[in-house]
DNA sequence: TTGTAGGCGTTATCAA
DNA sequence: TTGATAACGCCTACAA
């Protein structure tokens, strides 16, 4: 366009200076009247303060104020393009009300930042669309759960920027929330050996989105458990189905296909509990009783809202502490310290969708 | 771990300026060929990229733009403070989806802002904290629903941010994505009717988090409607129970409490799905049958995933549309355009939990 | 207690 | 095609 006017037509907002000037006061003064930051006399503080008011100064411009002093009060939280279905996963509300929660206490808010849709190849130097690095930000938390990182976090890092991940990506340099995974699955298949299983049929979060290979990300890791724990079992044997996105209607179309195998898996060891839900559905679809026919597991603890008793058999995490945890990782590391990676604890639930394996 | 230390280490990070005197250009030639926004001869251009390189310039700080273009690519979404509830409603999560979407498309995000906690005077001044004005946006989206939104617009207008409203607030002066509440549940209530329902229970949205009464938000416009319309009926009886915040965990404590009294009403009409799932769960627990015992209507049309083949009967709205319409209301507004307000069209939706009063 | 000076990093304007 | 200049609005040493 040109015009060298970023503002709206009906003149320009009252500034510090105007303000400044209408008090007679120098900006400084002003500046330190405005923010309470310094020692001004009544007289003059009142001065500036009816100044302010008549002019209908709003108190300082955000942007000024982040360019002077080198923060803006944003962090940025990079999840799955598909905000839709990620928001849709109690965890991942559980995460960011509790990354809110903490962020907040210090004023700050979330930018919410989509991974690229349809990216070709997460390692191009443009994996995020040039996006992330040209908006306003103090840190950002990778949710490594359904995110190609790719060149992002070198990018961010190098910028200057406080990078805090969430269930990884693990050896990126950079602080980690996590729990151990691993450790989970292995719970899960135990205690569905426990009871009998042998033919497990896993579905799987969508490997897709998952990082590089050979830095694997939560699903990479949890099918790897998974394969590892079941071929251990005497006479084990998986079937593995990966979804597309963490949705209910894929745990649904997955599970669907396990179910239609023959032979039938005894049990389904999904990998959320969106997937698991999805589980249940196809079940009923099917009129298979859960666990009489097909035991069904998932994985987060997250609070389904399942109708009439039943309750899910799964890895509990604590997904609201995961977020308060990040945040602090992010407050110390703004603080100038090098938090360390941090580890948090599981603990398996049994519900009532698991039980012995059908002769 | 190890020695991520790209900030302070060497110095300040590698500036436009910085680039320019490396390559022996000026820094308004070096902005033209990194921003490509202007004619630069091929050699300088290589000159100033291979510049860029050395000293690791990666782009235009964000903040320093955006003070000097006035722009920000940043798009605040005013939402409840109980963010683990707001985000577990699919309505919302389709909405954000809708909304960030559109936005995405140029470049901007959306910056995540709760609204105080435990605000005492919805009117005060300070309602939300001065935090809204303090960070960095072009426009704000307020969702109206479970907002008190105090002076909040007045002074994020008077900023010269751009501000619109989902679901209200009416006459505050800003263009509003909304839908025809009252009508809604009038459909539901004529439903009711039809089969026979009088004494109906109604599950309200929290009215505390409503605008002012004066100026009444979703749930004051719905609670009015279903009063009016139940009112209307011959014998018609309501009884009203309020929650504190739209959770499945309220509805099935309202529920209860309606469904415990004497007479018990013969039909719920929960003014949201999430609440009416939580009625569908106290039903369950009573041994009451659906629609059998009671029947149960909710509002919003979102997917519940409830298992074997129950389907809600209530009112369809589309979210993902209102949000993406509400960005198109921004983005025109950014562009210097006055956009009306828009009335998205619902539809009733008659599922499988609402049948004949029982005798 | 107040004012002066300088700069945060970028980009629009205009002249060369 | 390039460069000099001037903001954008604010804040903080430092000086008075």
């Amino acid at each position: 366009m040109g015009t060298d006017r970023p503002r709206r037509a009906t003149g320009r907002r009252a500034t510090l200076a105007d303000v400044a000037r209408a008090a007679g006061v120098s900006a400084s003064t002003a500046s330190l009247a405005v923010n309470g930051s310094g020692p001004v006399s009544a007289g003059t503080r009142e001065r500036i303060q009816a100044a302010a008011r008549t002019l209908g100064y709003l108190g300082p411009d955000p942007v000024a104020r982040s360019l002077r002093r080198g923060r803006c009060g944003v962090v940025a939280v990079v999840v799955s393009d598909r905000l839709g279905y990620a928001f849709r996963d109690p965890m991942m509300a559980a995460l960011l009300d509790g990354l809110a929660e903490e962020v907040g206490a210090v004023g700050s808010s979330l930018l919410l930042v989509p991974t690229q849709r349809s990216a070709e190849d997460p390692d191009a130097g443009d994996a995020d669309g040039g996006r992330l690095t040209s908006l306003p930000m103090d840190a950002a938390v990778i949710v490594d759960c359904g995110i190609r990182s790719g060149a992002l976090i070198p990018r961010l890092l190098a910028r200057g920027t406080v990078v805090v991940g969430v269930d990884g990506p693990q050896d990126a340099g950079v602080p980690v929330v996590g729990i151990d995974d691993e450790g989970g699955v292995q719970e899960l298949v135990a205690h569905l050996a426990g009871l009998g299983h042998r033919d497990i049929g896993v579905v799987a979060l969508p490997l897709a989105l998952d990082t590089a290979p050979d830095a694997p990300g939560v699903p990479r890791r949890r099918v790897a458990a998974a394969s590892a724990a079941i071929g251990a079992l005497p006479g084990g044997r998986s079937r593995l189905a990966v979804s597309e996105w963490n949705a209910v209607e894929e745990g649904e179309r997955l599970a669907g296909d396990l179910l239609d195998a023959t032979p039938r898996p005894t049990a389904l060891l999904a990998h959320s509990d969106v997937l698991a839900l999805g589980c249940l559905r196809a079940a009923a679809a099917r009129g298979l009783s859960v666990p009489g026919d097909v035991s069904v597991t998932g994985f987060d603890g997250v609070d389904l809202h399942l109708l009439q008793g039943t309750a899910l058999t799964t890895i509990e995490q604590p997904s609201g502490l995961k977020g308060r945890t990040a945040a602090r990782l992010v407050l110390s590391a703004l603080d100038g310290a090098e938090p360390d990676s941090v580890l948090l604890p599981t603990a398996l639930r049994i519900g009532t969708t698991t039980g012995p394996a059908p002769a």
